[in-house]
DNA sequence: CTATAGACCTGACGGC
DNA sequence: TGCCGTCAGGTCTATA
């Protein structure tokens, strides 16, 4: 699920639920989540720590703890945060966090590919993370510096997070669309009017989906277990098959570099040299 | 330094 | 029904 947009609804959301909260327990069921320290490290360390605040850095969701520690959270593919106040657990539990109002918060991941760890106060984990896109530091003329002799397609470059935080495959591909601009036109070409455009799409589509609230898909549910919407108002992402809202033309789908994308083959085009 | 496959995992879905 | 291939919102690593 995670992208910066349900990254940042998930923290909103689970705020009512942990501000505040001690953990009392943590029980890991698949080891190769925790990182940078064995699960009896991590389990021992986090045990009594209260949670002081939640922020967010690119799709990191982070627990700040009441001994400046941070639980650092990355749900990559299939990952889902879920707070349960009764007896029932949800499927694909791979870690349970107890806290001392006797709720949980379970990490479920079908895929196991979601990694957590805790840090301390100043580590150097985000260091090579690119600018937050929705933070007033990113400029059009900061991505277009980025970009710059780039010899990779647009659509990988955005989702290279040192270039830019927090874009996945579904908002490159929202983001392409919006801004005109086929998903394999070379970075570094981009003419500085479409990086302008392209800037402005990025924002755009972000800002709509945390308006959504994030997108459900593949079974995703919020921690209360609600749904986002932000899918609804998708033009291209996970519309294969289907005709593009403005020009009506059967969307295109191939792979880029691994990964499925989604556009209009007429309303983009190759941006730069022809 | 840059760029690209491969690896890590499981489930859902379409075709035969 | 079963089997097989493809796809799924991510990132790290090894290799040119």
């Amino acid at each position: 699920m995670p992208e910066l947009p349900e990254v940042e609804t998930l923290k909103n959301e689970l705020k009512p639920y942990v501000l505040g909260q001690v953990i009392e327990s943590v029980s890991v069921a698949w080891e190769n989540m925790v990182q940078g320290a064995s699960c009896g490290e991590f389990c021992t360390s986090v045990k009594g720590r209260r949670v002081e605040s939640l922020s967010r850095r690119g799709k990191y969701l982070i627990f700040n703890l009441d001994n400046a520690e941070k639980l650092i959270i990355h749900l990559r593919m299939s990952g889902s945060l879920l707070i349960s106040t009764n007896e029932n657990e949800p499927k694909y539990v791979r870690a349970a966090f107890t806290f001392n109002n006797g709720s949980k918060m379970y990490f479920c991941d079908p895929r196991k590919f979601g990694k957590m760890r805790l840090v301390k106060d100043g580590h150097e984990m985000f260091a090579r993370l690119g600018p937050e896109p929705l933070e007033e530091d990113f400029t059009a003329e900061v991505l277009r510096e980025r970009l710059k002799n780039r010899s990779i397609p647009i659509k990988t470059a955005l989702l290279d997070q040192s270039i830019v935080a927090g874009v996945g495959n579904m908002y490159a591909d929202e983001a392409l669309f919006e801004a005109g601009i086929y998903p394999l036109s070379i970075a570094g070409e981009i003419s500085g009017e479409d990086v302008k455009k392209l800037y402005r799409a990025i924002r755009k589509v972000l800002r709509k989906a945390i308006m959504d609230k994030g997108a459900s898909i593949s079974n995703y549910f919020h921690p209360d277990g609600s749904e986002g919407k932000a899918q609804n108002s998708f033009k291209v992402a996970h519309r294969r098959g289907e005709n593009c809202v403005k020009c009506s033309t059967p969307l295109g789908w191939q792979k880029v570099r691994g990964r499925g994308t989604y556009f209009c083959p007429k309303c983009q085009k190759r941006a730069g040299k022809p």
